[in-house]
DNA sequence: ACACGTCAATTCTATATAGAAATAAAGATA
DNA sequence: TATCTTTATTTCTATATAGAATTGACGTGT
């Protein structure tokens, strides 16, 4: 069955979609408060416990953060990734991996057909490629590949050079608008290529994890693919409750 | 009503507590149903607004199912599984691992310094060890070795033994009454040993993944360690949203 | 045997209300 | 200036109620 207009559906989702619209739409911002249930629950002509439980539902996704006495925000990014974990690469020790991060180069290309694939575009499109390293105890951990697509985000490689972010995410939100709601990684082993031996210092052919991941924003559209070649002493961790 | 001075906590989480309590003791088991919302309301004391406050939460949380016109049930494993994708091991096509599995052998032996370390038990202690295949198209694709203790599962060897689980947590549930609550694991990069050539006709030296799993119960007590050793055409996926 | 309608039980949606608890800003006081 | 008090705002807890939607069991009729 497919859903028709988006008639009978319960009250309180068709409001709870509407305001993922309007956080979609830039309309409030990640960090600002939005109106009160009260106010949110007048203008939509419901009652407040309806308005309650649309806004709660979007609060259980992460997306809304709710403070008695003050009132709710759009989550930020540096709030989301501390509960969503989002960094999972870990020293032997049990340290996160991400101390300091280290921008090798960033550079304007044609997307590869692996590229268009998981962006959806046409092969050729504009995309930003960059390459830096995770630094642990001044120690570089991880190389990593990252793709952006510049139809989405015009400019970002020139942003990037220019402040070289520790949370890329924190900078798509603050300068595009553009909150990242989800990401898929792919795990494997796979032998260090000279590449790795100049950038890690491991040794060719020793066994490393290679992690490949894509981010995608609210509307599901795949933003950022990233490749992360990790140094033997590292593990990722994977929890679920 | 004002706040019966007892606890500051919240009715609606002591009662969530209570309830999770009565699972955790085997007063409702996986499959079944519980009391009706109403009638737990009247049992507790409390509005059903309250109750339905404590029961949603543990239904969030995947511990309770609850299904309108029918009734509220203890989530069976199976069920929970599905959600919590517990098998995240991928074959390069993207199919699940776990098509079929070949058990190799079940011992007892004395707790490694290891196994005692992650069970919170002395050296020593009766646990249980199990090797299995699990495989994908009729070829063997992972390597499992698992741990189990004995002082919580007592006569677990026989039992697996003889029925040969697919799905062990399946059995944990059905002969223990053990929910598998939370699972906690370390993915790292290694070289194939003699004993992978031999059971996965993978090349010595070749990378793997390496997998330690933890097995935790609704108690937070650690139930079951895992290791399991990937070939090479399979990958990890992780998603988070 | 089989289809159909009825009915009770259960969860789900929606509304309304009252007071508690936390927060932030404005105001009062030393 | 600095600190305490008050006040308004906002979310959170708790209760109460009415009807809708879904399920499963029971009974009836053909």
């Amino acid at each position: 069955m497919e859903q028709p207009a988006a008639a009978n559906k319960p009250l309180y989702l068709r409001m709870k979609e509407d305001l993922l619209r309007r956080v979609q739409s830039g309309e409030w911002r990640p960090g600002e408060l939005i109106p009160s249930e009260n106010a949110l629950a007048a203008e939509y002509g419901v009652s407040v416990g309806t308005a309650r439980k649309a806004i709660e539902e979007l609060a259980d996704e992460r997306l809304l953060v709710r403070q008695r006495g003050r009132g709710t925000t759009v989550a930020m990014h540096t709030h989301r990734q501390e509960v969503l974990r989002h960094y999972r690469l870990m020293t032997k020790d049990g340290e996160r991996v991400n101390e300091e991060t280290s921008y090798l180069d960033v550079a304007s290309a044609r997307a590869s057909s692996t590229e268009a694939k998981v962006f959806g575009v046409n092969r050729g499109t504009a995309v930003t490629r960059v390459r830096r390293l995770r630094l642990y105890a001044k120690q570089p951990v991880v190389l990593e590949f990252l793709s952006l697509r510049e139809d989405v985000l015009p400019g970002v490689g020139a942003l990037i050079r220019a402040t070289q972010p520790e949370v890329l995410y924190a900078l798509l939100e603050r300068e595009y608008h553009i909150i990242i709601a989800k990401v898929s990684e792919k795990i494997m082993a796979v032998k260090a290529e000279a590449e790795d031996t100049e950038a890690l210092g491991v040794r060719a052919g020793e066994p490393m994890l290679e992690i490949e991941r894509v981010a995608y924003d609210l509307n599901g559209r795949a933003v950022e693919r990233r490749i992360m070649r990790a140094r033997n002493d590292t593990y990722y961790l994977s929890e679920f409750a």
